[in-house]
Parts: C-alpha cells; structure tokens; sequence
DNA sequence: CTGTTGAAATTTTTT
DNA sequence: ATTTCAACAG
C-alpha cells in the first residue's frame, strides 16, 4: 500500500480540454491557451504525463520565456512527478532558447567550428563592440549623423532574428535610416568579423548557431538524438529563427507540443511573429489542436470587459473566454486631474485594497514604459510603501555594476575590447585614442596583460597606471575566492566612481552588494555568464528572495507582467500617447501590437481593476507648460459600458460620473476646448 | 590627446 | 532627460 498518487488523480483536478492537450500522444501538438485558461497547469501536467509514461526526463526540453517562467515551471512539475513517486524532474532540460542554446553550443559548438572557451554578450556590450567598429571604420562622419549604436544594433538583430534582408529592414521597420544601407553592410560585415576575432557571441548569435547546429549533417543529428519530448511556453513571442530550430530538431514535429495564445503577442519588436502559431497547423500537417477557453482567473465582470477590449482586433485565432464566477465588481475607468492626481489616487486605493486585506504583493500597477512610473515611485517612497519595480534598466546595466563587472571580464579575457575601452578611459590622462592603442597591444600580443606592462602613462595617470597593471594581472592568475576579487576591484573602483559620476553613495552601496552575491557563483566565468543570460531585475532580486512577512507592492512594465496574475491591477497612464506608445502608430500591425499589450495588462486582474489616464501632462522648461491627452483609443465610446467611470478630485476620492448629465468625452466638449489652446 | 562645455537630436517594450 | 558630437583650452 503507497501513499502515492496514480496519474489519474492528478489529471482528474484539469477540465477536459486541459486533460486532453495534457495527455495527448506523440505527433504535433497546439495549446491555444487564452489568458488565465491555466496554462500553466496543463503544461506541468503534460510533463508530468510524459514522465508518468516513462519519458527520461533528460530526453524532456521544456522552452520558456524567461528563466524565471522555468524555474517555476520545473517546481510545479517537481511537486507533482514526487506524488507520483517518481525520482524527479531535476534532469528535464529546461530554460530559455537562450540558455538552452548556451549548453548545446558548449557542449557541441566545436563540430561546427566554435572556439572552446566563447562569451557572451549583453544587449549593452553588443551596442558597444557595434559602437568601436563604427568609429573604426569612420562613420561618425560630419554631413549627417549617422544612426546611434543602439538602433544599428536594433536593425542588425531584426535581420538575424526575422531572417529578412537588410533592404526590407530598413524599408518597413526604420525607413528613416534607409540612406544609410551601405554603410550599414559595411559595420554589419565589420562587427560579425570582429566577434569572430574576439570569440564573442551575441544573445542573436546564440540562436543563429543552435540553428546552425541543426543544418550541420553531424552536430545535427547528435542534437535531435537528445530529445524526445520538446514543450514550448508563449510561443507566440518566438520569432522565425527559433521556429527554424524547432523545425530543425524534428520536422514531423514529433513529441513537439506549443503553447500560446496569439492574443497576447506582444513581442513582435524584437522580431516575434504571430505567424508562428497561425501556420502551425500549416507547418506541422498531422497537428492537433486543444483550445482553452475557460478562464480561472477574472472575474466575471473583468472579463467581459477584456472580452470586449479584444474583441475590436481585426483577425484572431482564440475565441471569447468564459468564466463560472459570476460575482465581482466592475473595472473603473478613472479619468485624473494629471499625473500627480493618478498617483495620488493609486496610492488611495492600494491602502484600502491592504485595509480590507488584499496584501501589497496581491496587487500591482501596471505601464507601457518604464518611466512612467518615476512620480509613482517617489509618492509611495514619502507613503512609506515598500514596491518592487520590474523591467527597464536593469541592476546590471547601471553604469558603475558595468564598469566594475568589466575588470573581472578584462581579467578573464584580455582581448575583450569592450570592456577594455570601458575601463581604461576611466583613468585620468587615458581616452579613447589611447585606449584603443593599448587594446590593440593586447589583442595582438595575445600575451595577457604584458605589454602594459612597460608602456609609458600620460603624467597623469603615473601613479595609477600600475596599480591598475598590478591589480588586472593579479586578476588574471588568481585562485582567491570570487568575493574576495570582488573586493580588490571594489577598492581601486571606488575612488574613481567619486570623480566620474554623481549619486555616489548609492553607488558604492550597489558595489558592496556585487561582492556579497560573488560567493553564490562557482567561478568568475559562471558569475559573468549567469549575469548575462539572467540578469536580476534590480538590487532587491539580488539580495535573495525576500523574507515570507516582508510585503512589497509590484510595479512593472506590462511587458515584465506577462503570464502574472494579481488580486488588484492598476494600469496607469491608458492615455493615447503612452497606450499606444506614440513610438509603435507608424502602421496598422504597431497599434494592434498595442492593442493586445492593453489586453495582457488588463487580463492580468482577478478581482478588481483600475484603468487610469491623466487628463493633462506638464512639461517642465517649456513654454506652453502643459499638454491634453486623450483616452487609449482602445476604449471607445462603445466600450464605456462595461467599466464604472469616474473621476478624482485633490485628495484621491473619486467621483462618480453620470453620463446622462455630464459627458467628457463628448466631441463637441472637447472640440471646443481644443480650440483654447490649439 | 584629453577633458570640458554646449548645442542638437532623440525619446518603448527585452532574451 | 539622455546621448552624441563639435569646438576649444590645456
């Protein structure tokens, strides 16, 4: 007699279509999965199916969106395989394309002609190497200004990730750069050339030598032999290259499964493609698939207004979803003074929310761009609420971590030019000319740090120069553990982040906690991997998960929100403008892009929503001070009816609003006043 | 050659 | 508000 449970069981908590795509054999499989259809328990539950069935787990490749969608994943997972009394899923390969791409190439990059030792670049060190080709090969010449480093980058990694040419690039997707296509092959050419000399790759390449992998008659029959069973999480954010890799690892398709909803493609920036899930069944024939349409997560009232919201949207492979809750409140659609007011009123509704027992991290504001939550930020630091911000600038990208993570790079690899002409013009009397010069001694002795050894300084920087030597070498030939590096860059660092950069003290703060964390990695070449392939999303992350009693509102980019869910949701700034993102109207495809972004913010609400846009925005150091804005026009009037409107007044109370007597967005109201400052 | 200053242009989402 | 570039002084 076991305490185990039998398979059945545990599918017999999943509805029928759940137990279906669960359980469904070897030939192609598509979960259309709407939001909050409980997607996630049916893919855990596949895993768990396959595992029950006698699947290795090693043969299993579970593909995510980001490390953190796997590690939870794998857990679910994990808990379930043990009711069975089965050993565990801790053999299951599970991760990112990205990092999943990582450990093939390691492990069989050498069959295609991939140096042993390669690393690996971030967004940020692609911008910079982009950046020294482009003033090696003189582009920054004076007639016109030529593109910024990260919009070259932007419009290489379309090419390589959507696998189109360069001409139809810049034709559709950045038309006010198409004079530059010339030169643009050339510091293309110049930057593949120089990561090659280098043995860099960037996260592109990364994907484009898995599918090289692929393509080669031997690698690639070695890579498909490794898996039997490959599970993809939103694939509708997966772009045509990681489809070609999927079809590369098996093209029947077979023990394939996929999971999306096209309704929530919200990546297409970085080359994602609907098209990925719509022609599924025309790329996998014998393809079966499993919709899911009952939702587990709103309220009925919610979701009939998300129903509505993306019900506007010209073409779509998911129909209406459906709920067995029936109770619940209405969104609000709260119209606010201006962006102090909004704030104002948040912060009013979030206290509340906690008063009636809804905890901070049960709630969270949501925003198209990072920025939009600055004032929010600073309103709820003087309320003394604690928050927690995901997306924009990452802890890793802030200049002093780059600079400080470049000596442990620069000690790890001498020829690593970016973090080379990062360090060197830190130091007085040493600027880019000459930073290029000593690069080049490295890179072309291949001697380690040697040649800096007798070189010359500029009088002033005499008396740092060979500290700096000293430190880089003994660096470089060291056993001492990772902290304790850590700390000898932090104390020739420091000095220099008081000369270069204000905000110091919290600067030096972000230093010390760089050198607490260094114990968790084995060894350096691992720190600097992990911090590129997943990078923490601020200095809170870094720190550890946080105390179970330590409460913290989320704010977050809706793109960070993706596939989370909370009790209360606050989407702020729904004003044209910032919902659609000015930047994302120049064609039809942008502004439904954007569209279903305000669908994945609102269906991320369980129990209540808010909806909340500025009537009016101010602009500092300009003349007409201030500017109107209009509701997201992903509301219109039709719309109205399935939100509770309102507005706000100083002190964060709203106001009901009765159409009949009074009415905003009446065209005639608001030509008129138009007129006023037009 | 470096470092400072000012003017001009650009301004999102992220593995 | 931030990034990039030209001009100019040491």
């Amino acid at each position: 007699m076991s305490d185990f449970a039998t398979i059945d069981e545990l599918l017999a908590g999943l509805n029928s279509q759940q137990r279906e795509a669960a359980t469904h054999g070897e030939s192609p499989l598509l979960i259309v999965a709407g939001a909050g259809t409980g997607k996630t328990a049916t893919l855990v539950h596949r895993v768990a199916w396959l595992l029950a069935r006698g699947v290795d787990p090693s043969r299993v490749l579970l593909l995510t969106f980001t490390r953190r969608a796997a590690a939870e994943m794998l857990r679910r997972a994990e808990t379930l395989v043990r009711r069975l009394g089965l050993p565990g899923t801790n053999r299951v390969w599970g991760g990112t394309y990205h990092a999943i791409a990582m450990r093939l190439l390691h492990r069989f990059g050498k069959m295609i002609g991939l140096p042993p030792q390669f690393t690996v670049h971030d967004r940020g060190d692609s911008e910079d190497l982009m950046n020294v080709v482009r003033s090696d090969l003189n582009l920054a010449k004076t007639d016109k200004r030529f593109p910024k480093k990260g919009t070259c980058m932007a419009i290489y990694s379309r090419c390589v990730n959507a696998r189109e040419k360069l001409e139809h690039v810049l034709r559709h997707h950045f038309p006010w750069c198409t004079e530059w296509q010339e030169d643009l092959k050339k510091l293309f050419d110049g930057y593949t050339d120089r990561k090659e000399a280098d043995g860099v790759l960037d996260y592109d390449d990364l994907l484009l030598y898995w599918s090289a992998l692929l393509t080669d008659p031997k690698a690639g029959d070695a890579v498909r032999k490794l898996f039997d069973c490959v599970l993809v999480d939103e694939y509708q954010d997966t772009n045509t290259l990681q489809a070609e890799i999927l079809y590369g690892l098996s093209s029947e398709g077979k023990g394939l499964t996929v999971v999306g909803d096209d309704a929530q493609s919200i990546y297409a920036f970085r080359a994602a493609t609907v098209r990925n899930i719509l022609d599924f069944p025309k790329h996998y024939p014998n393809a079966t698939i499993v919709t899911l349409e009952q939702n587990y997560r709103s309220s009925q009232p919610i979701l009939q207004a998300t129903n509505e919201v993306i019900g506007l949207t010209p073409e779509r492979f998911t129909k209406n979803l459906w709920s067995q809750r029936t109770e619940g409140e209405r969104p609000k659609l709260v119209n606010c003074e201006d962006d102090t007011d909004q704030a104002t009123y948040i912060i009013r509704r979030i206290l509340e929310h906690r008063e009636a027992g809804v905890a901070l991290r049960r709630q969270a504001v949501l925003f198209r761009a990072s920025h939009h939550s600055i004032l929010l930020e600073a309103e709820l630091a003087r309320a003394n609420i604690p928050f927690h911000k995901y997306g924009g600038l990452k802890f890793v990208e802030a200049a002093h971590v780059k600079d400080l993570l470049a000596f442990l790079r620069l000690a790890e690899n001498p020829r690593d030019v970016v973090s080379g002409s990062r360090l060197l013009p830190l130091l007085p009397g040493i600027g880019p000319t000459r930073a290029r010069q000593l690069m080049e001694m490295l890179v072309t002795s291949g001697n380690g740090f040697e040649p800096w050894v007798g070189w010359r300084p500029p009088a002033a920087a005499a008396s740092i120069w060979s500290d700096f030597v000293r430190l880089l070498t003994g660096l470089a030939r060291t056993d001492e553990d990772l902290p304790a590096q850590v700390n000898r860059v932090r104390k020739f660092y420091a000095p220099l982040v008081e000369t270069k950069y204000d905000q110091v003290e919290p600067r030096l703060r972000d230093l010390e906690q760089l050198e607490m964390i260094a114990s968790r990695y084995g060894s350096r070449a691992r720190m600097l991997l992990e911090l590129t392939l997943d990078p923490p999303s601020s200095t809170q992350d870094l720190a550890g998960p946080p105390v179970l009693d330590d409460d913290y509102l989320v704010l977050s980019t809706i793109h960070s929100a993706k596939g989370l869910e909370w009790d209360a949701v606050y989407v702020i700034h729904a004003a044209d403008g910032n919902i659609p993102s000015d930047m994302a109207t120049r064609n039809p495809e942008e502004i439904e892009e954007e569209r279903r972004l305000f669908y994945v913010a609102l269906t991320r609400a369980k129990n209540w929503l808010y909806v909340c846009y500025p009537l009016r925005y101010y602009w500092p150091g300009r003349s007409d001070r201030h500017s109107y804005s209009q509701r997201t026009r992903f509301l219109p009037a039709p719309l109205l009816d399935w939100f509770d409107q309102c507005v706000t007044d100083r002190i964060g109370e709203d106001i009901s609003l009765d159409e009949a007597t009074f009415d905003l967005d009446s065209p005639s109201v608001r030509r008129r006043t138009k007129d006023l400052w037009g």
